[in-house]
DNA sequence: CCATTAAGATACT
DNA sequence: AGTATCTTAATGG
């Protein structure tokens, strides 16, 4: 093993050596490409061909939707141990994304060639468990977001995504405008400040320029 | 100071 | 809830 292999297995047991054998480990070390992107990096487009899955070990990444005239929706997260659906969905076949995807923070993760996927599935029930779970994860994850899309109001929706954002930041103070609030949920930026300013009354939030405190009654 | 840009307000659809 | 438009406030040169 490389000096580079080492330092992937040592980060990888770290995180997951309570989900695979050593074995496993060593092999994912070997074949996967460790690496690191500052905040706000598109990682994965539109139509870009899939040829690695991505295992976040820190930080969160944004996963995206997009229509026809270019209006982005937030779909969800992806954290620590984290891995996407949508890569596991086509991981046979060699095809394109259907998702955007950015760094929300600095990120150090794990490329791991989608050949070695399938080996692996046959190789290892560890690896099968795995990726059977995060499936299932994804999916639990994507039913949230449809119910919420289509069953919450815009105010329940805006709360819900301040939640998530000081979760994956870890920080009940956002840097983050009313616009870009309005772009993550295909909305408009005078709604959002409407419905802010009604948070702030409440007590909920105080706002800065460019900064939300979300508080501890919210 | 001024230019830029975020956020507030109001009125209309 | 969303668009258009204007006003106000913060920021950085």
């Amino acid at each position: 093993m490389s000096q580079e292999d080492l330092n992937t297995y040592s980060l990888l047991k770290e995180r997951f050596e309570f989900l695979f054998e050593p074995e496993l480990l060593k092999e994912i070390s070997l074949s996967s490409k460790l690496m690191h992107f500052e905040a706000d990096n598109t990682i994965m487009d539109f139509g870009q061909m899939i040829t690695h899955m991505p295992l976040v070990l820190s930080g969160s990444i944004r996963v995206m939707r997009e229509d026809d005239e270019g209006h982005e929706l937030l779909l969800y997260y992806l954290e620590v141990g984290d891995t996407c659906a949508v890569t596991l969905t086509c991981c046979s076949r060699k095809s394109k994304s259907k998702i955007r995807a950015i760094t929300e923070s600095q990120v150090d993760l794990l490329f791991i060639p989608v050949e070695k996927m399938e080996e692996w599935m046959v190789a290892y029930s560890s690896w099968r468990n795995f990726v059977l779970e995060s499936y299932n994860i994804r999916l639990d994850e994507l039913l949230t977001a449809i119910d919420n899309l289509a069953f919450n109001n815009m105010n329940q929706r805006l709360i819900l995504y301040l939640k998530e954002k000081v979760w994956v930041t870890k920080n009940a103070a956002l840097r983050i405008t009313h616009q870009q609030i309005a772009n993550d949920l295909n909305s408009s930026r005078v709604v959002i400040s409407r419905l802010m300013k009604k948070l702030e009354h409440q007590g909920l939030v105080k706002q800065r320029r460019n900064e939300i405190q979300v508080l501890n009654a919210f």
